[in-house]
DNA sequence: TTGCTTGTTTACATTGTTGTCAATTTCGTA
DNA sequence: TACGAAATTGACAACAATGTAAACAAGCAA
C-alpha cells in the first residue's frame, strides 16, 4: 500500500483538510491526483478500518481539500466505487501474472497459491475485500474471471501432470475446490489470521505466517499428488 | 440471528425511532430490553454491514426510542462494545457445548468441525467478528480461551486415537495448525463464501456449502487420519 | 500576452447522528 | 393507594460529514 497515514495526530491544516495555508498550491494531473487519492483511501482503509475513510482524513493525506476530492470523484460513494474497482483489478493482474512464468513453462502450483496469499493476505487486499464485501457495494467481476482463469489453468496442469495411468484424472470439481479453499483460507487468514494466531498464543510474525502458509501448502499439495502412498508419517510443518 | 429487519421502508414512526404514537409504551425488564436491542444491531450488522448500526434504526426495530437505547449501553460505542462480547461469549459457548457429547464419550472431530462451520459461518458471526476486528475493536478474551481449549480437547483426541505404534505421535503443533485452518476457512467461508461460490459459478445454496464442506472434512480427516497408504485415488467430493 | 481549461480552495448549506436532560409513564411494593 | 425506582420519551444541543457554489490559480495554447 502506499500513502502515509501514520502522521495523523500532528497537523492541523485548514478546516477541510489539504496543505498549511501559505504554501504554493500544487497543481497535480487529473490520473495523478486520483491516484494519490486512492493509495490514501486505500491505506486508511486498510490500517484505520472502515470509520477511517473520510474526505477530509484523505485530503489531509495527500495534501488536498475534501473538495477536491469530491470534484475528481463526484461523490464519497464513487470514491469507493473507484477503489473496490481499482483493487479488484490489481489483485486480478497480480494473480494472473503467477500464471505467467518468464520461460513460458507451467507455473508450479504452490507458486500460484504463495502469490494469492502474498496479494490477499500479506497485502491487504482480503481487509479490503471484506470491508467492501460486508459493505455489500463491490463490483464481482474481476474475481470471477479471475477465479474461473484460476480453475482453468491448474486443471489443465493437474491432467497435464496426471501420469500414473492407472488412476482416474482429477476431477475438475476437485480442482475448483481445491481453488476455493485456497482463496478462502488467504481471505481468511488476511482478515482474522492475526486475531487467530494471537489466540493460539503464537506471534504474529512473518516467519509464524509463512510456516503455516507452508503447513497448508503442503497439504494440498499432497492432495493434488495424491501421493499418499509412500509418503511417511512425518509433519511437514517441522522438517 | 433475531429481530425482522426486513420491514425497513415503510414506517416512519417519530423522528426518534420508537413505537408509533397512540400505542401505549410497553416496558420492558431492563435485560429483555438489552437482550432485544442486542439481537436487533446483531441482525441489522449481519444483514445491511456497518452502515447499518444506526441508534435510531435499532430502535425502530424494537420499538424504542434511541434514547432507551443510550440509557441501557451509556453510549454507541458500550453497545458495540457489549454486542462483541455477547457474541463472543455466544460462540464460545456453542462450540465449546459441541465439545461435550451427551454420553461423555469422545467427541468426533468432524463433528466438532461441522459445529464450528455451523455458528461461524452459517449463522453470521463471521461476518460480525470481522466488522468487529476491522473496526479493531473487539474483546479476544473469550476466542482465546476456546481456541487454546479446542487444541488441547482435539490433540489428546488425536492421540489417544493413535494406535498405530510404528508411527510416531501427531505433534501438537499440527493440530494446532488443523485448529487454525478449519477456523481460518470457517471465518474466510462465512465472510467471502457466498461471493467466492457465486464466482466460481456455484450457487449459494445449502447443498453447495454443505459440498465444499465435506470435501473439506475428507481432506482434514485424511490428514488427520494419516491414513494414505490405502487409500484409492478416488476423488472424495463424488462419492 | 491573452484567454481558456481545469485543478483547487474557501465558505457555507444541509443533513444525519450521537448525546443530554427534564418530564412522563409504568410497575412493584410499602 | 401512594410512593419510588427505573424504563421510556420528546425536544433540543452539539458536532461531524457530505455536498454545493463561486472564486482563485496554474498550466497550456493561440
Amino acid at each position: 500500500m502506499a500513502a502515509s497515514v501514520g502522521d495523523k495526530a500532528v497537523d492541523e491544516g485548514t478546516a477541510s483538510g489539504g496543505r498549511s495555508p501559505g504554501t504554493k498550491r500544487i497543481r497535480r494531473t487529473s490520473e495523478e491526483a486520483r491516484r494519490q487519492i486512492l493509495d490514501a483511501a486505500e491505506a486508511r482503509l486498510t490500517s484505520l478500518g472502515p470509520e477511517g475513510l473520510r474526505l477530509q482524513d484523505i485530503g489531509r493525506d495527500v495534501g488536498l481539500s475534501h473538495s477536491a476530492i469530491l470534484h475528481h470523484f463526484e461523490s464519497r460513494e464513487g470514491l469507493v466505487k473507484a477503489l473496490a474497482s481499482r483493487a479488484a483489478e490489481q489483485l486480478k493482474a497480480d494473480v494472473l501474472a503467477a500464471l505467467v512464468t518468464p520461460d513460458g513453462a507451467a507455473p508450479e502450483a504452490t507458486q500460484v497459491m504463495a502469490k494469492v496469499f502474498e496479494v490477499l493476505s500479506e497485502r491487504g487486499y482480503a481487509r479490503l475485500a471484506a470491508w467492501l464485501t460486508l459493505e455489500q457495494r463491490e463490483n464481482r467481476r474481476h474475481s470471477r474471471q479471475m477465479i474461473a482463469e484460476l480453475v482453468r489453468v491448474i486443471h489443465a496442469l493437474r491432467v497435464e501432470h496426471h501420469t500414473d495411468a492407472d488412476r482416474a484424472p482429477p476431477a475438475e470439481e476437485d480442482t475448483a475446490n481445491i481453488v476455493l479453499l485456497v482463496a478462502t483460507v488467504a481471505y481468511g487468514d488476511g482478515i482474522m489470521g492475526p486475531m487467530l494466531r494471537h489466540d493460539l498464543g503464537r506471534e504474529d510474525t512473518a516467519e509464524t505466517r509463512a510456516g503455516f502458509r507452508a503447513w497448508f501448502g503442503h497439504l494440498i499439495q499432497r492432495h493434488m499428488d495424491d501421493q499418499f502412498e509412500g509418503a511417511p508419517a512425518r509433519n511437514p510443518s517441522q522438517p
